[in-house]
DNA sequence: TAACGATGTAACTAGTTAGTGCGTTAACCG
DNA sequence: CGGTTAACGCACTAACTAGTTACATCGTTA
């Protein structure tokens, strides 16, 4: 007797499969780490076997490597439709504010597979060959964003635009991926919409505070 | 024939030994995460039997409890220590700034078992009844600063004392926690002892534009 | 000193987990 | 249509891992 007739099976397509596999582990591993992710659980959640998984990426370890790069990938490239160097200096860097903060809440795994990478202490991106230029080309919009505010007399010299970024980024980052302790530390939703919003409101007057030169 | 002649058995004391635990297990989990940690290990590192783990702290997850909740006490004791309310505004804040930037860097477990609790959803932290008011008092401390400074006319009005500590500890613990990654994106050493000596002025510059009134 | 609880050890268990061997079937091409 | 290749799936294994059982020994006190 004939098992499965009630699902007839899937046309075959690598590619397709590769992605559902790919979309699994980033869930999967987003939500329980490196070691905390099980093979066995991402093929089921892919629709897939675990045999297709270690046929296509190798291993768990390269498996978690594809999905990390992804992640980058995907952020830089939403950085650079942004095209802040239209804008006016002001203007360019609180819409580069809001950006991270929406992206970072629309994108929780980002988060915490960055959590997870930094916990291996960057093992996995140090092999990567994909990521490379891409870091570059935010730097350059963000000092060329300063460089222009300086010249038009909005915004004070001598800045870092590589502190500048990583002082974006922490200010909601941290607040985001620490949201589950800081709810019970400080005795409050820090996930509430209105508090997210007053978060926002904050940092974009922490970061205004920061580079403006008239308050 | 005898095997352990060498080693004299070690006296016993019950307290030294839950102390010894606790102190490999936050090792262990600052290094692995709380999924990627193994109970032997820890009674290795522990120079201790895996049977005392169990007798004393009952499981892995209780046992990661504990260790997180000692690390919360810790910081907060250590910042009760700093007086703030017996200095000056400007120098209270500052103050504060450092501390919890070196605070972070000499003690790069409490990072990295905040993580970890934090992709638990806090799970731990919400059982936990050790950890309730040690947090008010700081929060209280740093509201009080704020007053004072407001009235001596140092500070601006209308800042939330939360906010300012979760920027505080974003500006920080950000940075550090995400060096691995950092590094290689950012393609220089975060972890250079000039690096960290920058970051702590951008820091400092960074709160201090927040909440002062004249620049 | 006998008894008893606290402290300690080693060996074991039941369940889990990353990774594989091998057979099957669909698609494509001559 | 025959045959080759790539996609797919089952069932297995070897190693690992949290937690336990059974037992030994120390120290204190009745």
């Amino acid at each position: 007797m004939p098992k499965n007739q009630d699902t007839s099976p899937r046309p075959r397509d690598a590619e397709a499969t590769q992605k559902r596999i790919l979309k699994a582990a980033k869930k999967e591993f987003a939500k329980n780490g490196l070691s905390g992710s099980r093979v066995d659980e991402i093929a089921e959640r892919a629709d897939a076997n675990k045999r297709m998984i270690y046929h296509y990426f190798g291993s768990k370890e390269q498996l978690f490597q594809t999905v990390l790069e992804d992640a980058y990938l995907d952020i830089r490239a939403a950085e650079q439709k942004l095209a802040l160097d239209e804008m006016a200096p002001k203007d360019a860097l609180e819409k580069l504010v809001r950006f991270t903060w929406t992206y970072y809440l629309k994108n929780p795994e980002f988060i915490t597979l960055v959590n997870s990478e930094n916990l291996h202490r960057a093992k996995h991106l140090k092999k990567s060959t994909r990521i490379d230029s891409a870091t570059r080309r935010l730097v350059d919009m963000v000092a060329d964003l300063l460089d222009r505010g300086v010249k038009s007399g909005v915004f004070r010299p001598g800045i870092d635009p590589v502190q500048l970024n990583i002082t974006i980024a922490a200010i909601g980052y941290y607040y985001l991926t620490n949201q589950y302790t800081g709810s019970i530390i400080y005795k409050t939703n820090l996930a509430d919409p209105q508090a997210l919003n007053e978060r926002l409101d904050f940092n974009l007057q922490t970061i205004m505070r920061l580079v403006c030169l008239a308050p």
